[in-house]
DNA sequence: TCAAATTCATAAGCTAGCTTATTATATCAT
DNA sequence: ATGATATAATAAGCTAGCTTATGAATTTGA
């Protein structure tokens, strides 16, 4: 019964949550010229520069292309930059520009605010353990990706 | 502390988890010959016949367009049908057709089995918690857009 | 009673995901 | 050394979100 119940909304629920909460942030974001998707990306970069573009794509758990299209807006605005590799001619690296810096300082409070409004009733030792949770199920997917894409392998099968 | 961390992490977070789940969700849906954002749909109106397109999409926090875009998908599949309303020639009402009894079967089971996967490692308790903690912060969401949609109004308001 | 406002569905065009394919460069196994 | 394989970034074209605009039908109100 629990886990029946469980089973009819969380697939669909998470969906639902992501849908208006991306809504919301891009919605404040857009103050600032910046959608939320670019902003996430400016926030890992901020966090770590000097990452290659794939490394930063499966930290992200996105695609390389997608997060190509996502650096190229960011470039144009002059936020961030792509740097060649000095040993490997085919690697970009990315870094922060002078001109982020009061962005980021906006976005930091923005997202404070945003937070805080979307756990408002949720004291902080729930939201630390749904934040757990979220990260539990994370690992749970990616795993279950992992293994499924492993399932009808070619050639480094060695059964035959 | 607490509060920052989860500052730190919640909103990106939340779009890492959605967007693997979403993939997952995806590729195993795609057996079927449907997209989860399709699937979505069709369990809503299996679950209440007879709904409008607005009514629908309002549950489901979805635009109406994008909503418009899903049926058309689900009416060409044949598995439902748009039926005009006997009162109201703007409306469209939303019926399942015979064809999609043996998929809804299938897609029940699968709901299962992705949901146990996404929650392994954590007891029903606290699935139903966390299910419940998502639903809060839908409700925290739903109402700041609300609010801040009614923040700069014309003629409903009645100050001056 | 009929003009204005509202509502329902849809269209056009944007963002951000995806898959599959391409180009350039590196690495590995003969 | 060199041919095969792998990796980094990008391109093309799809799905599914969004906003803004439009057409048709309904409701409201003077």
């Amino acid at each position: 019964m629990a886990r029946g119940s469980v089973d009819m909304n969380l697939l669909f629920t998470l969906g639902e949550v992501q849908r208006l909460v991306r809504a919301y942030a891009d919605k404040q974001a857009a103050r600032y010229g910046i959608t939320r998707a670019q902003w996430a990306v400016l926030a890992k970069v901020e966090r770590s520069e000097g990452l290659k573009q794939s490394e930063l794509a499966e930290l992200m758990e996105m695609q390389p292309i997608t997060l190509t299209r996502l650096i190229d807006k960011l470039c144009d605005h002059g936020w961030i930059e792509r740097r060649g590799d000095d040993t490997d001619r085919r690697v970009n690296r990315l870094y922060l520009r002078k001109a982020a810096r009061p962005l980021l300082g906006k976005l930091a409070g923005l997202r404070s605010e945003l937070t805080a409004t979307a756990l408002e009733g949720i004291n902080p030792a729930d939201a630390h353990r749904l934040l757990a949770q979220l990260e539990t199920i994370k690992e749970n997917v990616r795993n279950a990706i992992q293994n499924a894409a492993g399932e009808a392998p070619r050639k480094e099968q060695h059964y035959g």
